[in-house]
Parts: C-alpha cells; structure tokens; sequence
DNA sequence: TTCTCGGCTCGACTT
DNA sequence: GAGCCGAGAA
C-alpha cells in the first residue's frame, strides 16, 4: 500500500472496525456483506476517497456501480466533500448509463451509428407486438408483454438468439425464439438498443475486440459496486470482463457447461494472457435481493467466494439505522427464508417503541387510520418528511393519497405513471428521437399522425413496408408518399407531414438548442395549439406537463453549455446526450429529500436504500402482499425479502396494516392477512396486534365447486372448466404435476412445454390470486383441488375426478 | 380510410 | 380504470 499520511487517515474516523478494514482493503476481490442501515453509503464513499488520496488511483481510474441515478449523485458529491474538490473524472454511475457511454463510443464497431436510440420498455413491447403480428402469432396467447419479458430474460442471461434457438422445446418457446430473431433485427434496422442490449452489447464488444477490453480494463484499476445482490449475469459477466485475469476463459454465469470467448467471427480471447488488476469491490445484502423478476441472480451474491477465488469477506453486521424491536421483527421475517447467508443484526439504539399491526374492516378505514397516525406522530414532533407510506403495488396508494388530501397534509408520490412516461411527454420525446435518428421505426410510428393529421394505421402500415423493402429510413419514403401506394387524401396529408419534418429538421440541424428544438416541434405540427384548444380538462394538465419538459430542457442545455468538453462531447450533440438521460431517468431518481416536509408515498421496491423515522405497510394480505402472482409463480422468497427491505426502512415507528374487505379492481372483496403477518414475532409487537392477526386466519368456506351460468362469474371455476376438453385422460404426471407441487411454478413449466398447452388452464384462475380452501381448479380434463397445507402455502393436495362433457 | 364510441378484457415490482 | 377491438358514421 502507498503510504498513508495523516491526511489519509482521517477518512477513517468515526468508522467502526469492519468498516475501517473495507476502506483499507489492500486490493483483490472483496465483498462486503452490508447489513440493512450498517452504513454501506459510508463504507463505498470513504474506500473511494482513500484509494485518491494513498495515490492507489486517480478518479479517472476508478468505476462506481450504484442502482440509480440519485444514488450516483449522492455519492459522487459525499466523495468531492470528502477529498475537498471536484470529482471530474470520477466514473459513477449505474450499469446503465456506464454501459450506454460506452455504447455510444464504441456502437459503430456493431453496425450502429452513435445516434442509436434507447427503448424503454414501452417502446421494445410495441416493437414485440408489430413482429408478432408479421410473424402471424396469435397476440392473444403470446401477450406482447409476456413475450417482451422472456426476451429480455434471453437477454439478461446472455444467451444469443441461436442459443435461445438450442434450448427451445416445443411451440412455445419457438414462437418466443422466432419474436426474439425478428425484435433484434428490428432492433438493428431502427438503430436502437433497448435497457437489455445496452448491458448485452457492452458484453459483446467487450469480449469481441480485444483492444476494446485492453482499454475499459486499463482504464479501471478499480471497480466498485453497489447493491450487488441485484445484479443480473449479464451485468456478473460485465465485471468478470473488466476485472478479472483472462476472462474469455472464464464461464459466464448460467450459460451452460461451455466456456465463452469461441466466437464465430474469430474475435476474442488473446493469444497471451490477460492478467485482469481483480481490484473488484462489491457491496450488497442477499437478504434485499428483491429484483429477481428483472433476471437478478442472487447466486452472484451468495457464490461471491466461489466465482472469485481468494475473495475477501467483510460483514458490516451493526446497524445504525432502527431501533431493536424493528430489528428484531426484520430478523424474525427473514429467519424463513432458506437460501441466505446467515446474519445477526444488532444495534446500539435501545429496544424503542412496539411495532403494530393493525386490521381495519376495509381499506378506506385503513387509509384514515394512517393519516390519523401520521397526524399523531406529526403532533408529537415527526416531520412529515421523515415519514413515508409503503405497499406493494402502486395501485394502493390512491386511498392514501385521497385520505392525506382531505387532512390537507403535503405528500409526494414516487413511482406510478412516471412524467417521462406520459403520453403528451412520449410524443414529444419520440420527435426529438425520430429528428435524430430516422430509423427508429417505433418513434416514427408514434408521432406521424399525432396530432391527427389523418394518416391511419393503413398508411403508417404502407410507408413503413415501402421503407422496410427498400431498405431505408421512414424519412426516405415520405417526400415521395405515391410511391408507397397510397391514395390522394393519404399523399395530401402525409406531405403536409413532410414538410413540417423538413421544416424541424432544418431546425436542428442550425443548431437549436434542446428547449427551442422542442418549443419548435409544439408550434410547427400545431401540437400544443390542440391541446390548449381542446375542452377535455385533462388537456390542461397534459400543456403544463409539456411546459415542464421544456424547463427541464432549458435546464439541461444550460448544465450541458456550462460542462467542461471531453471525449465524449466532442462527437455527440446535446441532443443526444438530453435523450439518453431521458431514458435513463427512473422512478427513485425523483425522490426529494426528505426536508420538503412531504410525506412520501412508494412502492417496496421503489424504498430501497431509503430511511425514515415512521414507515407505515400498507395492504398487507395475500394476494396482494406477498403478490398472487408471486404465489403462483413460487417467489414467496423473494418477497419476503421485499417484506423485509419494508421492515428495515423505519427508524423508530413501524406499523403494518390490512383491510378486512378491499376494493382493488371492481367491487370490495374479502381479504386474508398476508402470511408475513404471522411470522412477526409476538414479543416486539404492541398488546392490541394479536389481536389483528386472529381475525381472519380461519380459511373462508367455499362451495367445493360450482358452475356457473355461462357469463355469471367472469373469471370464475366455471368459466374455466367451459370450452375444454382435449387431449382426454391426461394425468397430472402427464402434466408435470405431482401431488403437493406448488401452482404456478410446476403449472407454467409444464404448461411451457406442452404442445397442447393452449388447452392448460391450471393457475388460470390461481394466478388471479382468488381461490381458496377447497376450489376446484381445472386442467384439460383433470380436476385439481386446492388446499392449504400447514405452511399456510397453497398446494395442489389431489388431482383426480375426470371432468366429462363440460 | 379515418375517427369515434361502446363493450370487452385485464390487471407487479423497474433499469 | 385503461387499452384493445369491432361496428358504424363521416
């Protein structure tokens, strides 16, 4: 090691002993194993402020991984207060954004220009749906959503079309191998990259061209990352590129017994070797993985030892965050879960208040109830921004919200309809996309006829097969619109179209700013004109959300005139970068600090790496928490994992409540309390929760089956037992089933591989999360009854009872 | 051919 | 409550 000044050694102050031996850490692979509230931020901020000042590297050589943006922020500047200047250089980011500055040096070497265009998720599932409908694909059973999902699974797993290809078993992973073929290509055609490539196609060029790799590994010495138990294999395969010694000898996670670096274009591993500096830091908690659904391996955390030899391993285990009742009640729920590295907790806080656990008759009463609490603890001194209301999906937070305005308290929600997702925010988006980069084929689809100028979706259709078999951009095709076939009225209307693009394309190309290119597309295509003009009062709201993205643009082309010019800047327009930050931009990215004095409302998820004084659960019953579809699909690990991520928010006041009856899609419905509810321990709780959880655990008697009249009950046994009938005598091994398999995970891979699966309908009615003791579920022609079994998990007990003509 | 409207279905978490 | 589809009007 360097040697350490005094200087030096004042970043270790105030850091307790495990803490201290992370900041130090000679060099190697390390994981530190951060507790929730152990002071992780610290430990990251003060490692990377002491490799600067013992001379270990400069910030130039040092690449910070964190899961946000915010996050990003808030630890870039604790470093620049920590060393006392400017952190210029210092590379921190998340996976995302690291990956897409790549991309957009290096994108040329894979056949896409520097201009390529990030999808989010909106725009790759309208690509995913406009391939199945050319490839034929029924879009009722293959969903553009599901179908978008496997792909991107594909992805995040890194496994190549072809590889997909090998793997696929029977129609239906066929047809998602097909979609997956067609999207990519699409993908190329439109010079775009959705969130999935932008990681991929850094592993691609990463592992293709070996100067590239010299280059990214030389330019880290050391790489840190933060909440590690979220990364997905491609983003492990990311880090084994730019640390490790010879990494195209290493096998990726989950790519099959086979090495990787064979590369069919002769690319990849050097002829020598390549001694990788190994200097990989990583952060992270496998009691929070809770991003499983996004391709997360929680492997990558609990294997770190195994996958990089000779790793160090340092536990932060002293939380600093919440007091021990709230401690002891996290330990308690996460004590189910087996797949984890064992942990003990502790704090120096004293034992606190009791947590609660509440039931209300209904779920407006349970609005009222938190509000009245928040107003409560507000009188006892809290501030309203050091509270926070959490549930598991956003569709919760209604009530909430109508509760807290009617006690006329400030609130802030983060999460739901994200700004840059509404629809008036797209549009205008997909023409600064569209003016850059004319390929992108789903921008341009977007906006043509937005506002209506009378050209429907047969003409987009022409223009874009005209386009597509001439092998250019929409842009090329619409100046000459009688060549693609289309009629009079259509030609009128889309050369009017023309124009106004040549128009902003001039525009642009003189050099507008970001704010006047935008100020420009409103007025030229009459946009704005329409919605002020319009007498639907949403239009409004829908003007004054286009007057804030102009602000912001403002904001940015400001920030971006003032920035000092690198690399980077020298071969990107402003435009370019305003659009990928955009699209990098997400949900926790908004969050205030907690000063505003707002009570802040957010998913599980969305809470994160977040602390407050009072943390209010809302919506805890099954079904919703933990998620039916969680049940079904036999992630209750994982979720309560989230249960957990929930606990370990508060500092001082928790409190957990459920809805007797609630009302979430249509009329009110009975409600079970969530089982998590039952694994708290009594001993922490306050003296009237006992009495919250004993009154509904009793499983509802339910008529053991029933048919209804065709159309009485949509959704209901009836409904899926009707119009089966295939395939006859098929037992459940013949499914796949056995008795006790858990609905959902055996159903859906059986129901994966079976030729005949559109006729399987196990969990059609389960993944609804509305059955219960005694209900019949069918399939084919079998019948399945469900019951609950001492784990209160929901299990298929019996399959029998052939089910004839119905 | 485009646009509007009523009836239908379908509902997680997110870079 | 929002998005999609088909029917019918412009």
């Amino acid at each position: 090691m360097a040697a350490v000044d005094a200087h030096a050694e004042e970043l270790l102050l105030g850091l307790n002993d495990q803490q201290r031996a992370a900041v130090v850490h000679p060099g190697g692979p390390l994981l530190v194993i951060a507790g929730a509230g152990s002071g992780k931020t610290r430990v990251l901020t003060h490692r990377v402020a002491w490799l600067v000042r013992t001379g270990q590297a400069s910030l130039g050589e040092i690449l910070a991984v964190t899961f946000t943006n915010k996050a990003a922020a808030e630890l870039r500047e604790r470093v620049g207060t920590l060393l006392g200047r400017s952190t210029r250089g210092l590379w921190v980011s998340t996976f995302h954004s690291a990956c897409a500055r790549i991309m957009r040096v290096e994108a040329e070497r894979l056949g896409y220009t520097r201009q390529f265009t990030i999808y989010d998720a909106d725009d790759a599932k309208r690509l995913v749906k406009r391939v199945l409908e050319s490839q034929g694909a029924d879009t009722r059973r293959f969903t553009p959503n599901a179908v978008a999902g496997r792909i991107s699974e594909h992805k995040n797993r890194l496994r190549s079309v072809e590889q997909a290809a090998e793997q696929a078993a029977g129609f239906y992973d066929r047809t998602i191998v097909d979609a997956y073929r067609g999207y990519q290509a699409q993908l190329v055609a439109n010079n775009a990259m959705d969130f999935d490539d932008l990681l991929g196609r850094t592993v691609d060029v990463l592992e293709r061209y070996p100067e590239v790799r010299e280059r990214y590994r030389n330019a880290f010495r050391h790489v840190l990352v933060d909440e590690y138990q979220d990364t997905n294999p491609a983003q492990y395969r990311l880090l084994q590129l730019l640390c490790m010694d010879d990494p195209m000898h290493l096998a990726p996670r989950d790519a099959g017994a086979e090495a990787h670096g064979a590369d069919p274009d002769g690319f990849g591993p050097l002829a020598g070797e390549e001694p990788g500096h190994r200097n990989l830091m990583v952060v992270g908690d496998d009691a929070q993985s809770i991003y499983g659904f996004r391709s997360a391996d929680i492997r990558n955390i609990l294997d770190f030892e195994q996958d990089f030899p000779d790793a160090e391993v340092i536990r932060l285990e002293q939380n600093y965050r919440s007091t021990q009742r709230i401690l002891d009640t996290a330990n308690a729920v996460i004590a189910n879960n087996r797949d984890q590295r064992p942990k003990r907790l502790w704090t120096d806080q004293g034992t606190g208040d009791p947590v609660r656990v509440r039931a209300l008759p209904d779920d407006h009463v349970e609005s009222r109830w938190v509000v009245g609490e928040i107003e409560r603890l507000a009188g006892e001194g809290v501030p309203l921004g050091q509270m926070a209301v959490l549930y598991r999906t956003n569709g919760l937070s209604r009530l909430v919200e109508t509760a807290l305005t009617q006690a006329d308290l400030a609130y802030q929600v983060i999460g739901g309809v994200r700004f840059f997702d509404r629809a008036e925010v797209k549009d205008a988006l997909a023409y600064l996309q569209w003016l850059l980069n004319p390929a992108n084929t789903v921008a341009f689809a977007r906006i043509v006829n937005r506002p209506r100028r009378g050209i429907g979706d047969t003409t987009v259709g022409r223009l874009l097969a005209h386009a597509e078999a001439l092998g250019v951009t929409p842009l090329q095709v619409i100046d000459e619109p009688a060549a693609a076939g289309l009629k009079t009225a259509a030609v009128r209307s889309v050369g009017r179209f023309a124009e106004q693009a040549a128009e902003l394309r001039a525009t642009m190309e003189a050099g507008a700013t970001v704010a006047d290119l935008l100020e420009a597309i409103l007025k030229v295509t009459g946009y704005r004109a329409e919605l002020e003009a319009s007498s639907d009062p949403l239009d409004e709201g829908r003007v004054e959300n286009l007057d804030q993205l102009h602000a912001f643009a403002q904001e940015f082309d400001a920030e971006d005139a003032a920035a000092y010019p690198d690399e980077e800047r020298a071969t990107l327009r402003p435009l370019d970068r305003f659009l990928q930050s955009t699209a990098l931009l997400s949900d926790a990215d908004q969050a205030e600090e907690a000063a505003t004095g707002r009570v802040t409302l957010m998913t599980l998820h969305n809470a994160k790496g977040l602390e407050y004084d009072a943390v209010f659960l809302v919506g805890c019953e099954d079904g919703i928490f933990p998620h039916s579809r969680a049940i079904d699909a036999g992630e209750l690990e994982e979720e309560r994992r989230l249960c957990y991520v929930g606990l370990t928010r508060a500092r001082k006041h928790l409190a957990l409540t459920w809805a007797r009856r609630r009302a979430l899609y249509g009329p009110p419905q009975p409600q079970v309390p969530s089982r998590f509810l039952r694994e708290l321990p009594v001993e922490s709780l306050d003296e009237q929760s006992p009495e919250a959880l004993s009154g509904a655990v009793q499983p509802t008697p339910r008529p053991r089956f029933e048919r209804d009249a065709p159309g009485a009950r949509s959704g209901g046994i009836g409904s899926i037992a009707r119009g089966r009938g295939t395939g006859a005598g098929r037992s459940l091994a013949d499914l796949g089933l056995r008795r006790g398999s858990e609905i959902g995970s055996a159903g859906r891979a059986a129901a994966a591989d079976a030729e005949a699966a559109p006729t399987f309908s196990v969990g059609a009615r389960v993944r609804h999360g509305k059955f219960g003791e005694g209900d019949v579920v069918a399939a084919d022609d079998e019948v399945i009854v469900v019951h609950f079994d001492d784990h209160g998990e929901r299990r298929l007990i019996a399959g029998f009872a052939r089910l004839e003509a119905v």
